[in-house]
DNA sequence: GTATATTATATCCAAAAGGATAAAAAAATG
DNA sequence: CATTTTTTTATCCTTTTGGATATAATATAC
């Protein structure tokens, strides 16, 4: 099933004029990870004619969201450039409108996906998946399918474990803290006192189900929320 | 001795006969991202010529590698179901001698790297490689030289970082502590008492160069140690 | 065997993290 | 404006970390 895939011309979306009504599919390709994108793209060009636009950031995919040009499907890589987490996914998500947004992940937790699929994903890609089902499951997608790998991903949380997402300030805190930060020096770095930063981690640590700041950092991480 | 099951449906490899001096290569390519695998496998192929053949795991890799097959270049990507950071990665080399080994990933450290090409690696390949440049960068290794990209990865530690491989012991240790365990906790687990897993702490944090145990998760999921 | 590392343990101690409660300060809301 | 909510701060406290030093118990090497 494989044979070529030239990687690196696409053609070009927007103004296709004269097609039927299932006119040709544009889709928007997010995922820094070049080598599997342009793989991607030239199986999308080469066996379903789909175009496909390719965005190596959270920035670039925002920009080809509003450049005019109308995306069927987005497909979006969790750990890019600028994504911090179920924020950056709901961002996209709602640039998109009303093209429909499928995650594409290594290794992405479950609960994420499970909150993303609750607001408006379509569902992940694990990068785990042979090339054939990939456009099974693209096309169930653009069929107005949701799309869950039953396996494949790491386990998460199974228990009681929303993912929620953590405001910037948060994020920066936490990010802090996987940096070997103590929370004085947090405070101190934006200019806030030891126990406010104390109340913000005890905070993250309710919201992210985590033991402590270790388990926090670990979550964080695995989240791609840092 | 299996005879050489590949992946896909690429060219097997092994005996091969009638080909010149510069026989076609056999690469090994071990990757859990199918998707990016089968991509690069079905390139190989079919521009170059040469055989590939795929693994999922850390344990398929050492089985093809000791298979009876004579691989030329061994694809080994960083994070991958029973990769264990530097361990794992010399585990490979010496298995793999003496074909050429060369890492795959999608955001490697630089000390990381440095330190496998110091114990035999021939170079990284970034995921962020552009697809046709990665055929110029495998025929580059193959002809014996050693690729680092210049750029495009993430920053690590720019000061003083050697990056030691840690045991075992501590390995599961830092596993442990980055789910939350308290060193208590991991004492009854496997049998120490406290102050053992605490001095084991240290000498993980300093090996890291982290600056304490939320640091030294960071560094060890980054480095996917743990 | 003895000598030399490595690993484990015991006691100290100071600093940091984690937790609780109450009260200001600031922001958002009506 | 007043009111409600969120954020920040203060003051307690207990547990956990991180660190130092010394001593036993294993290994490892010679």
């Amino acid at each position: 099933m494989n044979t070529p895939r030239d990687a690196s011309e696409q053609n070009s979306p927007s103004s296709d004029p004269g097609m039927g009504a299932t006119a040709r599919k544009n889709i928007l390709l997010a995922d820094d990870h070049v080598l599997l994108a342009e793989a991607i793209a030239s199986a999308m060009v080469r066996t379903q004619g789909y175009a496909t636009v390719l965005a190596a950031t959270l920035e670039q995919t925002l920009q080809e969201l509003a450049s005019g040009v109308k995306f069927d499907l987005v497909m979006l890589d969790l750990k890019m450039p600028g994504m911090m987490g179920l924020r950056s996914i709901k961002e996209v998500i709602a640039a998109a409108a009303p093209a429909k947004v499928v995650l594409i992940s290594g290794n992405a937790d479950r609960s994420l996906v499970q909150i993303a699929v609750e607001n408006g994903a379509r569902g992940l890609i694990p990068k785990t998946l042979p090339f054939e089902s990939l456009i099974s499951v693209v096309n169930l997608v653009l069929s107005g399918q949701v799309f869950i790998p039953a396996e494949g991903w790491s386990e998460g949380a199974g228990t009681s474990d929303q993912s929620a997402d953590l405001s910037d300030k948060e994020i920066g805190i936490l990010r802090m803290a996987s940096e070997g930060l103590t929370n004085k020096e947090i405070a101190l770095a934006i200019g806030k006192t030891e126990v406010a930063i104390k109340m913000h981690m005890r905070s993250i640590c309710r919201q992210l189900a985590a033991r402590n700041r270790a388990h926090a950092v670990t979550i964080g991480l695995e989240r791609s929320l840092i």
